[in-house]
DNA sequence: ATCACTTATGTAAGCGCTTACTGCCCTGAC
DNA sequence: GTCAGGGCAGTAAGCGCTTACATAAGTGAT
């Protein structure tokens, strides 16, 4: 059906090599020639096949990114931010979710590696193993969102110190007795959150934050806070792990009729658009998620060209976000970035 | 580096058809012969590669989906859908996202449909001419979410009974001078919700709703909602072609000092997250995405394999989803499905 | 006119697989 | 004991490109 190279060839009456030098460029061609083998192309439609490309040439000009889940922004945003950077630099995205799929995310994995030049893998999407045995195989790797692994290239948001921010934030407020919700084991970020605000309350005399597990949705929030705010025990603050968590705490304690933040402070973090919207808004903390994405984009561009050799671990800022589901403090002005 | 069939031959004594035969599963191989190259591979860290096989057997096994943007979850979620329905199917998927790149989309496009057996294109993201060429061309392709075109396969989601739905429900509430945000010829969709709407208004004897241009996105329905709200003939509801234009009509009423519903009506599109949120929670229209995406990586499936060969335009149902915002109601139970 | 180069093009050897053919060996029916 | 037939495995021909190498034709200097 599509045209080869070889009709080309035929059509404008040249060799195959000499079409393959038009269309790439590669070696000086004859104008008059040049101009032949165009219109060759253009008659037939030509589009070179990728796959017989990719076999000579030897690389795919495709890089793949693996995520966990695409519903809530948090995720979207980085791909995102990686597709409109991998295009700028001329390679195809190929995306792999693993929401759901346990069983065969290494089959899927190796898969996907076999057709590109490089992965970016975002969270904890693969096991250590995994990663470092895709590495070893010479499929460069650059991790987002995870614990550096030794010898890849490692890519993350600040969590500690806006953690610390947010929790020395509640204690002045009158918050000292806050719960963490949200699985520390299951997420490097959501660890490094709880440690960041643990070292906070530590250091400001408060006792140390329960953490309460609780899978990263609005319903599992909302569950896990209904138990605690109805519990004996009542925290004053629930410290959450991200928006959605956050946002179903929020729906609890107006079903439990509690007032936010009086009775209880809320804060989440990735800052959602439904973060703004909530009554009250939602303090939370901003993440570069677009920057994050295009910055493993290029990073991984470099380490698949070689033009960068030494193994780099970067972590980006987050920016604290106060609304009011913190209190002490009005409605405040948006701070757009 | 990688190791390729021959060395796995050579190590297990056999010939690389036996290899290939004994990976795919295509003709019986010995067990003992089986055991040996099983073993090799594995020595090896063998993978096959993707190109070439992708040359020999003249399909590439992956798909392609080009979608205008990904914030906002519309697109994610339809995006999602569709992954995860093709990576059952067994294909790899490359994403395209359209977003700021008009001038070389065509180009983005080609070299995309040269990567795979199939495209799903979202929304307005390519010409009609370029979407025929594609599919003339040979390459399979489902649009999703914009005017059917002839001899392609198209997937929508019903917008004029949501949007009579919409109107009436408006009307029968007393809301009878409404205008239309969003610019209804840069969309499929949002021209059918502006029919639709414009329908029920003629029929309830309404005074035909205003249209207003305006892009998808909070900002620019925040400031062309302050204009109609600060304007002298001030409508009583706004009927928004998504949930983003929506919300930020909820910021202008705000800040006009204006009470929603009581003094405007305001409903949305889509159902996204924050829509729940907000306060009033936003009257809206939810659609299938997960769903969309889903059957369309259906139907591109069928259409590569061949095992479909008339073309199917299908219509999925939307819901409408009633909330504080269009008056006369409550808060209502938020009915999930 | 000759030589040493450039410049433009063709030739052909892969790239790493899949698969149609072919051939070998072993079985069971006669 | 022969022979047909089936089960296995090897041979080799592509798949559609890129590119090293070879070749032919032109250029200017001598």
């Amino acid at each position: 059906m599509a045209a080869t190279i070889y009709q080309v060839a035929d059509l404008a009456g040249v060799s195959i090599a000499t079409v393959s030098r038009v269309l790439r460029g590669t070696a000086p061609v004859a104008v008059r020639t040049r101009q032949r083998v165009l219109v060759a192309v253009d008659e037939l439609g030509y589009r070179p096949s990728q796959p017989a490309r990719s076999l000579a040439e030897g690389r795919h000009a495709a890089n793949g990114i693996v995520f966990p889940d695409l519903s809530g922004p948090y995720y979207a945003d980085v791909v995102l931010g990686y597709e409109s950077v991998a295009a700028e630099l001329g390679s195809s995205v190929l995306i792999l979710s693993t929401h759901g799929r346990a069983k065969e995310i290494p089959d899927l994995v190796v898969d996907l590696a076999s057709r590109v030049d490089g992965l970016v893998l975002l969270g904890r999407t693969v096991d250590d193993g995994l990663v470092a045995e895709i590495a070893a195989d010479g499929t460069p790797v650059v991790t987002v969102a995870r614990a550096p692994l030794p010898g890849i290239d490692a890519l993350c948001t600040e969590n500690r110190a806006s953690a610390r921010a947010l929790a020395t934030h509640l204690v002045d407020h009158g918050y000292c007795n806050a719960h963490f919700l949200g699985d520390v084991d299951s997420s490097f970020d959501a660890h490094e959150r709880w440690q960041g605000m643990n070292e906070a309350f530590a250091d400001l005399g408060c006792p140390v934050p329960l953490q309460v597990p609780c899978p990263y949705d609005e319903e599992n929030g909302q569950m896990a806070a209904a138990q605690l705010l109805g519990g004996a025990n009542r925290p004053d603050a629930l410290v959450c792990a991200n928006d959605e968590i956050a946002l179903g705490a929020l729906l609890a304690a107006e079903a439990a009729g509690l007032r936010v933040p009086d009775d209880v402070a809320l804060t989440g973090w990735d800052d959602v658009m439904a973060a703004r919207y909530s009554r009250p808004g939602l303090t939370t903390v901003r993440q570069p998620m677009r920057r994050l994405g295009a910055l493993a984009a290029r990073r991984l561009h470099e380490r698949v060209t070689g033009e960068r050799p030494d193994v780099a671990h970067e972590v980006l800022p987050t920016r604290l976000v106060i609304r009011a589901s913190c209190g002490g403090h009005p409605e405040p002005d948006e701070q757009e970035e």
